[in-house]
RNA sequence: CGGGGCGUAGCGCAGCCCGGUAGCGCGCUUGGUUCGGGACCAAGAGGCCGGGGGUUCGAAUCCCCCCGCCCCGACCA
């Protein structure tokens, strides 16, 4: 549609470039600070410089792929009916204070020290604050509101370049819905919207079950990236798919003997792991109850876990609803009487004390003695101690089957690329934003938020596709789609390239045109591959006087031999 | 925040152990020769050796403090 493509170059941003008089330094050697591919190619190609740790400049051809990207996501949201915001990263931090999120950033947050203002992180506030004051009728809903803008989170470690910043370019969107089947809804024309954006960026991706974390709701998932460069760990099987934060696997629970023991104290001088223990009393792990104590905000609580199960602070978190962290060594010999290796459930006094489903009803298990270098026997949980509950607690392991039974786990490592939340009520409720139903009753309003990371989009693009020459941009991505190079700065080599850039400007295609006159061929060739537009389009002397103009794909290395009369026509058809 | 590494020309690095006032490659400038896979020759420009303090006749080099960057861990919508 020549008409788009007019509108495309003049509204939006020049479709054409002279590499000659462009500034994208290349350069040849590998960053020595860069340690994943993305990274050092993001530097080598000239699209981004760092200026401070997790903060980077986004030079013209990193601009460039960031405004595809930006474009193929509003295009997505506004398909969904999306209303695009520009909202302020400046934000008031009394706002921050009444949800409670000052604290749940802690120094996550960036504060300004000459205003009561935060840098924003992410903005359900600011959202929820306008709904307040703005949407007041069930009529008012649904809503869907987006924006594509900077977030600024104080990030103990940045790192792996742009895949983890600062200050980061994130589209964040929220609905806003009158009940929570309308938020379902919202949540799966998020779902599936991000698939479309996604797949169109070229990217392979994989949904994942998640925790919640800190944004509090009621269900969320995950858009993942397999990456050894990634931060989460995935479960993955068959046709399963969680963070491991909530990953559950079918292993098997310990048994209930028929009959309980009489429970008898042994001593157990030296034994500090389980491992140990195990080889001590000759029984297997699955007797074995561990204990672990955690304080969940300021009230101590005793975790037992089977054998050498892995407790998950993830859901150790989501179960007590509280901050958790490990207990101090000290602290623990004062409340108990014994350390770590030494403690267990029964007789224990002021601790609120959980379990693992794995030993639900589970007898003649051992534990501690909560006296050092003794260890309890043939415990019953149910008899001998109180167990207020059980829930699952563990982290799963490689190997382990499925939770839907269909093969079995194996663990992964992920960058996430998007996260869908439904948030619920939390921040309508702290805020007060409600909205009157049919019948004149308030209601909080059910919100959902949802995110993408749009410098992880072109990372993860660049991850998974490369090769050792550079990038290989898919056409959605790539800043430009042709690179034009003049071998030789014979006259009848530039002239036919020249031709060959105005004709392909006026057809609107997207094109930079490596023209510079000292540079060597060799030179040349390295750039375009470096670079990674789709197409080279090669203009050299030899072919041009047998009357031919070479096209080679980046992706696969062909290269296609053109009459010269025909080239603009074969150039259109490769880009449809 | 804990552990490790690094900081010397625009970039990549050597020199530091063993103190004597700075070097290599790439890039850059000028001239010439080249022109299909990061060309060649010649002549140049460019550094408060991250910052501060100390030791010493003398510090890039040894000692102390600080700052910055990277990696591992902790942390992380």
């Amino acid at each position: 549609m020549p008409v788009l493509r007019f509108i495309n170059y003049t509204f939006w941003t020049l479709s054409f470039m002279r590499l000659s008089k462009s500034f994208i330094p290349t350069v040849k050697e590998t960053p020595s600070d860069a340690v994943i591919p993305s990274h050092q190619l993001m530097i080598r190609a000239g699209m981004v410089r760092l200026l401070a740790a997790g903060v980077y400049s986004f030079l013209p051809l990193g601009q460039r792929v960031m405004k595809k990207v930006m474009e193929i996501v509003r295009e997505e949201m506004d398909a969904i009916g999306g209303q695009e915001f520009h909202l302020p990263a400046l934000s008031p931090i009394e706002l921050w204070e009444q949800t409670g999120r000052v604290k749940a950033f802690g120094d996550n947050l960036f504060h300004l020290k000459n205003r009561a203002l935060v840098l924003a992180p992410t903005h359900e506030e600011v959202i929820c604050l306008l709904a307040k004051n703005h949407i007041s009728s069930y009529k008012d809903m649904p809503q869907i509101w987006y924006q594509i803008q900077t977030k600024f989170r104080n990030e103990p470690r940045p790192r792996s370049g742009v895949l983890r910043g600062r200050q980061f370019i994130m589209k964040d969107s929220y609905s806003l819905d009158t009940s929570w089947e309308a938020l379902d809804r919202s949540y799966d024309l998020h779902a599936e919207a991000y698939k479309k954006i996604f797949t169109r960026c070229g990217l392979k991706f994989f949904i994942v079950g998640a925790s919640s974390g800190a944004m509090g709701g009621t269900g969320s998932q995950e858009f993942m990236m397999e990456a050894d460069a990634g931060e989460d760990v995935i479960a993955l099987a068959d046709s399963y798919a969680a963070n491991i934060e909530v990953a559950t696997s079918n292993v098997p629970k310990a048994e209930r003997s028929a009959e309980s023991k009489p429970m008898a104290e042994v001593h157990t001088p030296n034994i500090k792991t389980i491992d140990q223990l195990a080889e001590f009393l000759k029984v297997e792990h699955a007797r074995l109850a561990k204990s672990v104590v955690y304080w969940a905000d300021d009230k101590p609580v005793l975790v037992l876990m089977m054998g050498n199960d892995e407790l998950n602070e993830s859901k150790l978190m989501s179960v007590m609803g509280a901050d958790v962290r490990p207990i101090e060594a000290e602290k623990l010999l004062a409340l108990t009487g014994a350390d770590g290796g030494s403690i267990g459930p029964v007789g224990l006094k002021g601790f609120k004390i959980i379990a693992d489903k794995r030993l639900e009803g589970a007898n003649n298990l051992v534990s501690g003695a909560n006296k050092n270098d003794y260890h309890l026997v043939n415990i019953d949980l149910q008899r001998d101690c109180k167990v207020e509950s059980y829930h699952d607690l563990r982290t799963v392991q490689a190997g382990e089957p499925s939770p839907d039974g269909k093969g079995n786990l194996r663990i992964v490592k992920g960058v996430e690329l998007g996260h869908i939340f439904k948030l619920g009520t939390k921040y309508s409720d702290a805020l007060t934003a409600t909205f009157l139903d049919e019948t004149g009753v308030a209601h909080p309003i059910i919100m959902g938020s949802y995110g993408i990371g749009m410098e992880r989009i072109v990372a993860c693009h660049i991850e998974q596709n490369h090769d050792a020459n550079g990038i290989i941009w898919d056409k959605a991505m790539a800043p430009f789609q042709i690179h034009l190079i003049a071998v030789s700065k014979s006259e009848v080599v530039r002239e036919m390239a020249e031709k060959i850039y105005t004709d392909l400007i006026d057809d609107g295609v997207e094109v930079l045109f490596d023209d510079r006159v000292d540079t060597s061929p060799g030179f040349k060739f390295k750039d375009a591959d470096l670079l990674g537009m789709p197409y080279q389009v090669i203009v050299g002397e030899k072919n041009l006087a047998a009357g031919k103009i070479e096209i080679k794909e980046r992706k696969t290395g062909e290269r296609t031999l053109v009459d010269a009369a025909d080239i603009i026509t074969k150039i259109q058809s490769l880009l449809v």
